[in-house]
Order: structure tokens, then sequence, then C-alpha cells
DNA sequence: CTTAGTTTGTCTATCCAATAAACTAAGTTT
DNA sequence: AAACTTAGTTTATTGGATAGACAAACTAAG
């Protein structure tokens, strides 16, 4: 084994990547902003910033204003000179964006699945990539990669190795997509996709300990943690729809008791609402939008079991914000309430002064922008590599 | 803000930290073993290693077997050209090591804590520190650092927020030490001191993800994730004690219900047994070696909740490994079995096939070793940073 | 014992990125 | 217009890593 070493191309890696971070976040700026704000010298940062638009990655905008002195030149990042794609492949729909750089969305597809079959799914997943790519202006580095989020575990070969909601079992999308597309391919779970995406795009925007949860059929976690998503030892982490809320509950599929998800997910409320005639979520969200009062318990009733599942999520990771997504977050008027109090009364004082509880602010999107987000910090990291 | 830049000095710091690491672990080795592990130039490394030599932490050991040619100079670690101390602050005990730079012990202290009183336990910590520190030998580097391990909240200035057992609020321990030393302080929870000793001395050596459980009167834990101590937000993470295993269990002090502490701490097992007549852990572990049907049942109860919340912790974290540790750990013979039968029960299989259910080995000393071995680290990222 | 080949570790010339300082360019203020 | 400011480039220097030459010290084959 070689430990990575250190030399002049690494040094030459972090400092473009600190310069082209600071375009990035702080555009328009100056060569000499840059250096200031950086430490770096202002040689180092003018060299490094004409690799970067010899790149194709920044151009100069014109000149700004003075401030006693020469004009500065105004640098921006070039946001078009490539496009990602990013998929949410759900368990009867596919949603999938044509993204640029900066994760701006130009096309978006969403259509139902025509058959749960690994084999269809993906013919029909390889046409939606298709036609979102075909929508992609001519750019210097054009598609620069691919992200999909699944409903299941996958390895860390990009290999789906159980999606219990779609019946699927070792299935090599990663494989699959990378030999048709010749692209790089990113595969993971939805909620760690969600994670990332709220993460980069949506209500977490620059925090570094969150917790994402995906509140949908059952329920899953993304976790990012010192900026970083967490994954576990075998990669895939976060599976807290099984933590046991209730030690002698009702047994679960997974072979424990009392699992989260049997008491706060879409599939719960479901089960509670059917002898009140409701078979789907929106019906329930039109009722309580009309103040039935039983839909409004059921709702109630969900809020708590999702507030006792985050007070400990809170007591453990201590996170700065918990982010609730997926589709039961179109329920966050019915829900917020008494989720807020539950949390509240169960979570440790000490934590819960800096703890934000929030909603996805992307939505049902969240998950494809994070697939999305994928596919370009794998570019980035491959241009700063050379 | 200035991003810390990369230059030359930070070449040279990583490539002086990767040589270390190389004749920490594998000594004796040869400068050329290191070159071609490592990936480095032999100059660079002949470079490297003499400053290694000039600063005393490295030295020659004469020269190894030919492999047909130049016979090589066996390099090796100077563990004893510094000391550190650790410190395990217990609810009712000081336990104090001085140690090498390896963590060999070479000197240790036990004593009961007079007095409850933050005032007067710092002054029986400062005595205890005082004599271990006589004991070292005269070295290069002398005393490198204080570690000390409590059983509360820490916030990242080294103060005391809130020990409940000791009943301390604000103490700011890192301040009093430092004061009265001038020597690196490092203080934190007993548990991430516990998680970190066993990770780099005990039973979980260089294991990526590992949970540590203390299971003493309450229940705490140290999160190792990516090899590096998980703090949360507000450096305090880990609270896993108050983690919910009975969603509508008892009441507890944190505000929380049917916390997990309640169900399988020391605390937990001493209510139980007060009716038959049992006051402390050791009697009760003299009566389960007896073969005593009530007390094995107690602890079989006990080792049956721990595995319920192992269990959450491996669908949560689905890390390499979890040990045990703390008071409880001693009881080992008359948990295991229970125990690693519910958590196999109730975890996701897919995590199961990696994890590991370790006990301490260090025993009491985890936590202390693992204080010990935050002062090392200190020592060594400041010499590495020059 | 000689000779050829191998391995270890050092030495030297070179490369490359960052940097300080000088410098050019292009403004503003008095 | 002169003096000052700020922006960005050029130039010479510094300090690490490196390849390749080299010396030292060994083994093994004849």
């Amino acid at each position: 084994m070689t430990t990575p070493t250190g030399d002049q191309a690494l040094i030459k890696r972090i400092n473009t990547a600190i310069v082209l971070e600071y375009i990035l976040r702080g555009a328009p700026l100056s060569r000499a902003q840059i250096s200031e704000q950086s430490g770096l010298n202002k040689a180092t940062v003018s060299s490094l910033v004409q690799d970067l638009i010899d790149g194709s990655l920044v151009r100069e905008t014109g000149t700004g204003q003075s401030s006693g002195g020469r004009k500065p030149v105004m640098l921006e990042f070039i946001a078009t000179s490539g496009y990602a794609v990013g998929i949410d492949l759900g368990v009867n729909y596919i949603r999938g964006v044509l993204a640029d750089l900066r994760g701006n969305i130009i096309a978006e597809r969403t259509s139902s699945l025509r058959h749960p079959d690994p084999g269809a799914a993906a013919e029909q997943l390889c046409e939606c990539i298709d036609s979102l790519m075909a929508e992609a202006p001519a750019s210097p580095y054009g598609i620069v990669g691919i992200g999909v989020g699944v409903p299941g575990l996958v390895d860390d070969l990009g290999s789906i190795l159980f999606a219990p909601n779609l019946k699927w079992r070792d299935v090599p999308l990663q494989q699959i997509l990378t030999e048709r597309f010749s692209l790089p391919v990113t595969i993971d779970n939805e909620a760690n996709m969600g994670a990332l995406g709220e993460q980069k795009y949506g209500a977490g925007r620059s925090i570094s300990n969150l917790i994402y949860v995906s509140v949908g059929i059952g329920i899953g976690t993304g976790l990012i943690l010192h900026k970083s998503l967490y994954k576990g030892a075998s990669g895939f982490s976060g599976e807290m729809g099984h933590l046991s809320v209730e030690a002698h509950g009702r047994s679960c599929a997974c072979g424990n008791r009392g699992c989260w998800e049997l008491y706060a997910s879409e599939q719960a409320l479901l089960e509670q609402s059917a002898e009140l005639g409701f078979e789907d979520l929106e019906s329930l969200l039109v009722a309580a939008g009309e103040g039935r009062q039983d839909v409004l318990e059921l709702f109630s009733g969900i809020g708590e079991y999702l507030g006792i599942g985050i007070a400990n999520i809170v007591n453990v990771f201590n996170p700065d914000a918990v982010i609730i997504g997926n589709r039961m977050s179109q329920a966050r008027p019915w829900l917020e309430g008494v989720l807020r109090q539950t949390v509240t009364q169960r979570a440790l004082g000490f934590h819960l002064r800096k703890v934000q509880l929030l909603f996805a602010e992307l939505g049902e999107r969240s998950s494809m922008m994070g697939a999305a987000e994928m596919a370009i910090a794998g570019f980035f990291s491959r241009v700063k590599a050379t």
C-alpha cells in the first residue's frame, strides 16, 4: 500500500481548490481580494487564476469599482462549462434533472416507473438520462457525470444490495450505467443524496453536521458529519428507520421490534387512516387542509413519534440541524407544532441550544439535486487533481 | 478568515508524519523499506529521518539482516523521549497514569476522591499529577501534556459544563490545570477518552469506526468515526444513555422517557438488586460467580437491554466494532450470551456481517489511557508542525 | 580469492510551486 | 499636475522533492 505522499502537485491542488472555492462562494471578486482573504501571495493567485481561465472554469467579467486606485478585474465561475445529470429513482417514479456546475436546473423530467423489474427500470432510466443529456448545450466539459439516488442499500461499488420496496437484490446499477454512458457514475441511497442536496442547495446550506430524515413509505436518514457524508463500515449507515423506539413494540420485518418507521412513516399513517377511508397521503393532506379533526389527530400522532425519534437523534449526534424531508415534509403545517414540542421535551437541554429543526427546502427535489451534486463534486475533485 | 494554505512546509509536515507513522507502526525497519512502502524517494526519507533523529524521536538500532546486498540500518521510535500524564476522574476516585510516548505505563496512582467539592477535587487532582510527574525519568521533551477524562459534559475550552453525578457545574478545569502546570491540557468526557484508549491500546486497535459504550452508573458513549473522535455541534455528542428505548417508559431526570440507561446501567442493576439485599456491583459479581439464580437473571435482564441499545447503535452507525467498557464490562461472563443473542435478533442482517462485539481490553484503564493518548497525540501534532 | 551483481544510503543537479519585492498599469485625491 | 492608492505582473529567491549517479557494504557464483 502506498500512502498519498506530499509533493508540489499536492500543494498546487490544495491552493487551486482554495482559489476556486473563493470564486465559487464570493463571485464576483478580484484577484487582489482572493489574495487578501486567503492569505495566498498575489503572484500565486494570479498564476492559479490563469490556469483556471485556461481550463474554462473561470472568466473575467470586466472591471469593478475602484477603491482609490487601479480598478480590479472581476472574476466569476463559469457554471455552464459542464453539466451534471441527477436522478432520483423512486419506488414508482423516476425523477431526473440536468444541472449546470452551480446546480442551476436546466431541464427536468418526471415519469412514473412503467415496470418495477430491474431490467425494464434500468432501460427506462437510460432513456431518461439520454433525453436529459440531449438538452445540454455545447460546453467545454460536456456531461461531467451522473448521480443516482435509490431507495435501498448500496455498496461501495454502486451495486444495489437490497431495495425492499422495489424488491430488488444485487443489481449492479453503477456498472450498467458506466458501460452504457462511459461517464463517471455515482449511486447512493436516496437519504444520503437528499442530505447532500439540502446541505448544498437547500435548508442546510453550509451546515457542518446535519441529519436528514427522509420520511416516506419508510424512514431513511443521511448523515453529514464534519461536512462529509458518513457511511459506515460496509458503506451503508443511517438505517434509523429501524431504530427501536418501543423495545417491546410490534415486530418489524427487519427482525427488530418497535422500529421507528412502524410509528412515524407514511406507511404508518396510511395504516391508521385506512379505517377512515383514505388511501393516500395526498387525500389526507387535502382533508387536513379542510380541518377534519380525525385526520388532524392522525398527523399529530405521527408528529409526536417523529419527535421521539428526532429527540434520540439530537441526543446521539448533537447536530447543528435536523432536516425533515421527502413526502411527509408536505404535512409540515400539521406536524410542526407537536414535533417541536416533543423534541423540546425529550432532548437534552444542552443539545437543544444549538440544534435547528428544519424542513426540506427542495421538497421532492432534495434527492435528485443531491445526486447531481455528487456528480459535480466528483468532477471538481478530478479537475483539481490535474 | 484565512484558510490554511499549502506551501512547502506543509509538504514537509505531511511527509514527516508519514515517515514517523511507518516507524511507529513497523519498527524496526530501514530507510529503504520506508521509501519502498511509502512511495517517497530514498533521498527524501533519508533527509526526514535525519531530522527525526536530530529531534530525538528516532534512533538507529544497528544493522539488520541482509537480503543479498548491503545490510540495512534499522530505525526505531524513541518512546522514552517524552512522557504524558493521563487521568480518569471518576465520581468517587482519581486514577492516574504516567506513560511514555508509546503508551507504556511507567507509573500508576489510584486514590479515592476525598471530597466531591470542585476546589478540593482539583487540589487532589493536582497532587496526583505532581506525584506522577515526579516519576518521569529525565528526557528530551519531559512531560508533553496532561489529559483528563471526566464524567460529564465538556465544552471545547475544556470547561466542565455539567457533571450530574459529581454535582458540578461550569468548572473551568482546563484553565485551572494549564495555569498550574504550564503544560498543554486536554479535558474530555470519560466515554470519549475510553473510546480513544481502546482504539489505540485496547480491543479496537486501528479500527476506523467504533462505538465505545461506557456502562457505569449511567451510560455514555464515545464515537470514533473515520478514525477520529466525533463530537457534535457543541462539542458534546454521544449522550446515548438518553436514547429512548421505551417511548412511553419511565420518566428520566433528563426530561425524556424510557432512556436506555434507566434499563441497562449499573444504577438500573442496583435498583433491582436492592430487594435481594445487594448494595454494590462487586457483591453481585461474587454472587453470580457462585451461581445464584436470581442474580444471574438480573444480569441477563441487563444484558438484554444492553443488546437492545447496541442493536440500535449498530443500525444507526454500521460501525466496525462496538466495545463495551467501564465497570459493567466485568460482568461479561453473565452478559455476553444474552447480549449477542439480542443484538443478532434485532440488528439488520447487512450490518451484522461486519460488526464485531467486543469488551474493553483495558478494563478500568480505558479512559485513563485514552487521556494519556490525547496528550501524546497533541504532542505529535505539535512536533509535526515544526 | 576474485568478480559480478545486489541492496542500502548519500550526494548532486534539477525541477517546481510559493513568495517577497520590484515594477507596470491605471486609477483617485489634493 | 503631483502625490498617493490599488491591481496585477515580472523577476529573483527559497525550500522541498526527485531522479539518477555514486559509494559502501554485502552475497554468491566461479
